[in-house]
DNA sequence: CATGAATGAGTCTTCATTCAT
DNA sequence: GATGAATGAAGACTCATTCAT
């Protein structure tokens, strides 16, 4: 009957946005966004309706969340995998892509069904560029430090291979060679 | 006074259909299955409601009906491609490759939106491991015959490359170097 | 080439009306009107959709096309019926009356939910009054002749016997004690 | 602030329910299940069709519940008939059946034309069946308590008189002696 | 006589969203 | 913070009917 205090108050939305979120996510990269409906989400996640509503404006907002908080986790891995040398830092790059691939398997088919929606969602378009760029960016300077000497391109090949493999991994799963492709491309990019 | 001659009636219908099929297209492909109605589809076809039920049983029909279509565009043009030379015929396939992701690239984005959907649409599944595995096997006869000790493995990751191509793509578009993609590639492959 | 000459016309009219009504009577029966469209009568007619609209006005005018037929075929049955010894013609009303129940099921169960339809067309009720008085009527004169000292009330006992009958054997058909009912009746009413 | 209380909430909806049902089952009556369509029965309930799925999966779940209130009913009902003097418990069952046809007229009519879309929907089947054996049983029973030698078939007579009045009520209605019947039954079973 | 392409109103159903409590 | 009753627009699909041929 006390009222909450502002800190339980704020853990309590905490749990529940991520709750939510967490509903989302699944639903989203299992079925796609337009075969999501509000209903499922609320049901999966345990609350109503309304409650939804008080933490998201509507569904397109829940797609916003859901990227943010994609947003930050990613940061948090990134930070572990640089490092001073290249051929290591390379090496890291590419198991943790794989890694994450198979460890988080759903974020991975919700980020890419909502790639191909470019068009459908403005903030999207802006994220992809980005992101594409932040990705090609940072292999370019690794084979550069390598002595690759067309580093741009190579590192453009690289970048593509990710989203290839990304790709086909999700369309074939497990009938999917991952750890011979993963073992081959570390042996041919990485060890001299 | 006599009722249309069947050869008329082939025409109207295959007109008719043809009609659907390309406004089906379009739609799925900007917008994705799901976002798409059969309304939108009748719309922009210029018919009734009505009459796409005539000629498809339904919209998951629809997309069967799609299917099918690019399958024997795409038989057709899988002719051309394959000659004696392995160089050669390497070249063409990467040539074509590209020239199809620039010339029809909402049949690319329709077949990569379906693609990841493959869960949702059994036929889809068996569509997809059916392709990859022609693919990937045509890649690897081609290397072999050039004299790649690793032709497998390279296979694959050629392989994968067209993916991760076409979905960046499909993605970034206008800013995305696909003329300079192509000819590192073609060099790197095909010229010794 | 040559016209068919008037007579051939009319025998391939009255075919293909035959045709068309054989099919709505077994659909109706079996679906009910409402739920039976004007394609799977074409269908199960093995003619086209335009083709029956050259025949009948619409749905419901089949429907009309229907009761003509029956009432001349039922009206044809009576005459076998009536003979100048009560007994024997009760007996015969009894008898014919299992027979048609039998034989000629899917009649029944047309006209039957047809009765019910009452408030829906307007020529159905006048039709079922019509009906009830006849045979009541009937049934009085017999149960008369007879010496039934309440034939008027015994009659209408009886013909609500019959509808209670055909209604419980629609239902329950395969585990209905027909034979078992028919044989007690006779021996109750018929056989002194 | 707070929720709605659960009693509330209770309240809502069973008055919400009762309303559907009430209007489904005027509409049923009348028109029959297939000509009824759920935006009638929403309209004559006074809601959106929307609510009406909050309640009801479908138009044929509507049906079960229609079904599962009048069971329920019915069961009230059947408690008040029947007592120790068989004479009395069959002249109760008598007056009650004509009461109920006469007081619940469209509820008769309900029931009858489900009846008769047995094939259609499974549980109607079952149901019918149960009904007719109790019905029977319970004839059979108080015709043996009070003598009568061929009990068993003349339960099944009365039995199937039952249903033939009410068919022939349901059709001919203002016109159809339903009190004389009434009267002349009473006297021919429970009188002596 | 005969066909079947074509239509549009209507069917059942779903769903994002609002709001009283 | 939390519920779920309620809505209305929209979705997939059906169907009686018309009409050019």
């Amino acid at each position: 009957m006390s009222p909450r205090s502002k800190e339980q108050n704020n853990k309590v939305r905490s749990q529940s946005i991520n709750n939510i979120l967490d509903a989302s996510l699944e639903l989203f990269a299992v079925q796609g966004y337009d075969a999501t409906s509000i209903s499922m989400i609320a049901e999966k996640a345990g609350i109503s309706k309304g409650l939804l509503y008080n933490y998201f404006k509507g569904k397109e907002d829940l797609l916003r969340g859901l990227i943010d908080r994609l947003n930050s986790s990613e940061a948090d891995m990134m930070k572990d995998v640089i490092g001073n040398d290249p051929g290591q830092t390379l090496e890291n790059v590419l198991r943790v892509f794989f890694k994450e691939l198979r460890d988080n398997f759903q974020q991975w088919v919700f980020v890419s069904k909502l790639a191909l929606q470019v068009d459908k969602f403005d903030f999207v378009k802006d994220l992809a560029i980005e992101k594409y760029k932040g990705y090609t960016q940072l292999l370019e300077q690794l084979l550069t430090a390598l002595g690759e000497p067309n580093a741009k391109q190579e590192a453009r090949l690289l970048a593509v291979m990710f989203d290839g493999i990304g790709f086909q991994y999700m369309m074939i799963k497990e009938d999917y060679p991952l750890d011979e492709i993963e073992n081959y491309l570390i042996n041919k990019y990485c060890i001299k």
